[in-house]
RNA sequence: GGCCCGGUAGUUCAGUUGGUUUAGAACGCUAGCCUGUCACGCUAGAGGUCGAGGGUUCGAGCCCCUUCCGGGUCGCCA
């Protein structure tokens, strides 16, 4: 017979007691985390979310309590009512918060009993992702999970404090929208009302978020979900939480300013780290030459140096072949790589061909001799030439790549830097915050053979850029921004066009026809019409900050019920198939798929 | 769609070249004993379609094929 709560309330929190409440009665309600039964006498340890505190039920001094306590067993769920003792000098345990007391159990409730869970609710359990997401509500009981989304609610009450400090309103948008196509891949939800018609579920907010602008609010900011029907990575859900936020009668760095200002005021409050402001910019073209990446981690070096010059001519096939084609040599020096084996250069080796590179010239600098995989091909002179340029010494390793294409050299070797710092070890700790700025206004997709918008199509050029739209697109560069944290994109945003003609230039330069431009952005462009604010804003990835600040490297710790690798999700076991009413409600037919 | 890694008691793992008993260990679980434990201790016990299916072999947890599930990643993610 299970118990409830008639007649008791619930005084503290298990961690909540210490040696102040000692004397007092008091009535607990949480989780039965371990019986330690010594015979006549019984320690239970209790938790719920503040922590775990000990119980005491001593069958001396009450034979008929000690013995209903005997049958508790872990997980069952019950209420205890006893005072609060302080702990005999040697009883005491320094290893827990509520050490130095305990309560002295008068009264137990067993509101629920509990079967053998399918694992042990205890921290840092290494139970595998399959059984820790089939039975989520068990795994998020573990004090670590309790801790992380304890924080991801600090960090969401610190964001809507500060926005709402700063003049934002919080103004939700719509979760049925329209599809828009550029981008990814949209969720859709069949109109039943509309026989073939669709819903969008959103990516972001944008042209909402936009309007509201036109709308006069002037400061707007939403936490919201996004959906993109996506594969996932370790940081990318296809269901994820933007902070969204725009502002008014503003430019580029009103918006970096007050974003890093609310950046500062998230760490400081949540976990007491002071970043140093302002955060340090680059622009985009810097960061892909010297990092390889839009998204740099600044926690180590292993710098991009561009050997080009140096081994222009130098009668190695692969360096000469790539610069013939108009591409380029370019290597990073991997400071006391020297003692990285044969074997594992190998696999470095292996590891940049995922990055479309062909291969990876080494030089081990040995203090014992030089190694290398084309010190035979090239002259002295070179060598040294190239060596000085990266700035090797004896024992580094020297890695380079040639290719006839840019960017895959810069692909491979960004992936490459941050292996090697994995590898070697030499990530510092702590927070690199980072400001990537210039970013290209277009990006050319040889797939559809036409310039596509880098970030989206209502991100102003640089004042300076405005008549390359149409001169020469590919070296325009635009008023969008990404904040960088440690190699992860924490947010982007831009400057929008807020001028109905440079829009329709825009669109133009994308080769959108005048009946896409209607039936896409229709109503976009009309609005701007109607007196628009110069504005912009950005979008943040809760999941991601949350993450970082926990010190996790994988989103699924840090939501409560997330996706796996196929977007299923392993609980609820969900997507599922529905009736064939719904179907045909949906005006849905089932075409069944025979292989 | 491609590539790489993994799947053995409830859990985490070990399992030799394909052959030593009835596939092991730890934790957990069950029962008994135990009045200061806190990873309690001691004693005893239960618990396995080795992810699934097929094949090779005198013999398969181990080798081969197919498939399912999960992880990472490339593509993809304005």
């Amino acid at each position: 017979m299970s118990e409830g709560m008639n007649g008791i309330k619930r005084t503290h929190r298990c961690a909540e007691l210490s040696a102040v409440n000692a004397g007092e009665t008091v009535t607990l309600c949480g989780w039965v985390q371990r019986r330690r039964d010594l015979g006549g006498l019984m320690f239970l340890t209790l938790r719920d979310r503040s922590g775990v505190v000990q119980c005491v039920f001593n069958s001396e001094t009450d034979p008929e309590l000690a013995d209903k306590a005997s049958a508790l067993r872990s997980e069952y769920t019950v209420a205890v009512i006893g005072d609060v003792a302080l702990r005999g000098e040697k009883d005491r345990n320094p290893d827990m918060a509520t050490g130095d007391i305990e309560v002295i159990a008068k009264e137990l409730r067993v509101f629920s009993k509990a079967d053998t869970t399918p694992f042990e609710i205890v921290e840092n359990s290494s139970v595998n992702d399959v059984l820790r997401l089939k039975y989520r509500y068990l795994d998020l009981r573990r004090p670590d999970m309790q801790r992380i989304i304890a924080m991801r609610h600090r960090i969401t009450q610190v964001t809507r404090r500060f926005f709402d400090g700063e003049g934002f309103y919080e103004i939700e948008t719509p979760m049925l929208t329209k599809s828009t196509p550029e981008g990814a891949r949209d969720y859709l939800v069949p109109s039943r009302v509309f026989p073939g018609k669709f819903f969008a579920l959103p990516q972001s907010p944008q042209q909402y978020k936009q309007l509201l602008m036109l709308a006069g609010f002037d400061r707007y900011f939403q936490i919201t979900r996004c959906m993109r029907d996506e594969d996932l990575r370790a940081d990318r859900q296809p269901e994820f939480t933007q902070i969204d936020l725009e502002m008014s009668f503003v430019d580029r760095d009103d918006v970096l300013e007050t974003v890093e200002k609310y950046m500062h005021t998230l760490f400081k409050e949540v976990l007491d780290v002071e970043i140093p402001l302002p955060i340090p910019r680059m622009s985009w073209d810097e960061a892909m030459s010297r990092y390889g990446s839009d998204k740099p981690d600044l926690r180590f070096g292993y710098e991009i140096c561009d050997l080009s010059d140096a081994v222009r001519g130098c009668g190695f096939k692969v360096f000469d072949g790539a610069l013939e084609q108009g591409g380029s040599v370019r290597g990073i020096n991997i400071e006391n790589g020297a003692k990285l084996s044969r074997k594992e250069i190998d696999a470095l080796g292996e590891y940049v061909k995922t990055y479309r590179a062909k291969g990876l010239a080494w030089a081990k600098l040995s203090p014992e001799g030089h190694t290398s995989s084309f010190a035979k091909f090239v002259s002295e002179d070179c060598l040294k030439d190239v060596y000085s340029k990266l700035g090797a010494k004896d024992g580094d390793l020297v890695l380079i790549i040639a290719d006839a294409d840019n960017r895959t050299v810069l692909d491979a070797l960004g992936a490459l830097r941050c292996e090697c710092a994995r590898k070697m070890g030499t990530i510092e700790d702590g927070f690199r915050f980072l400001w990537v700025v210039d970013f290209p206004l277009f990006e050319y997709s040889a797939e559809e053979d036409r310039y596509v918008a880098m970030h989206h199509p209502f991100t102003a050029p640089n004042d300076e850029d405005v008549d390359l739209i149409e001169t020469d697109p590919g070296k325009a560069h635009a008023k969008a921004y990404d904040m960088v944290l440690n190699g992860y994109e924490l947010g982007g945003g831009s400057i929008r066009i807020h001028s109905s003609e440079l829009q329709e230039r825009m669109f133009r330069a994308l080769g959108l026809s005048d009946e896409t431009i209607q039936t896409r952005f229709g109503h976009l462009v009309e609005a701007f019409k109607y007196g628009a604010p110069p504005h912009g804003g950005l979008a943040f990835g809760l999941d991601r900050i949350v993450m970082l600040m926990a010190g996790r490297d994988n989103l699924r710790d840090v939501i409560a019920f997330p996706k796996v690798q196929n977007s299923s999700e392993l609980m609820m076991a969900s997507p599922d198939t529905v009736d064939q009413k719904q179907l045909s409600e949906l005006h849905i037919a089932c075409i069944e798929e025979n292989e």
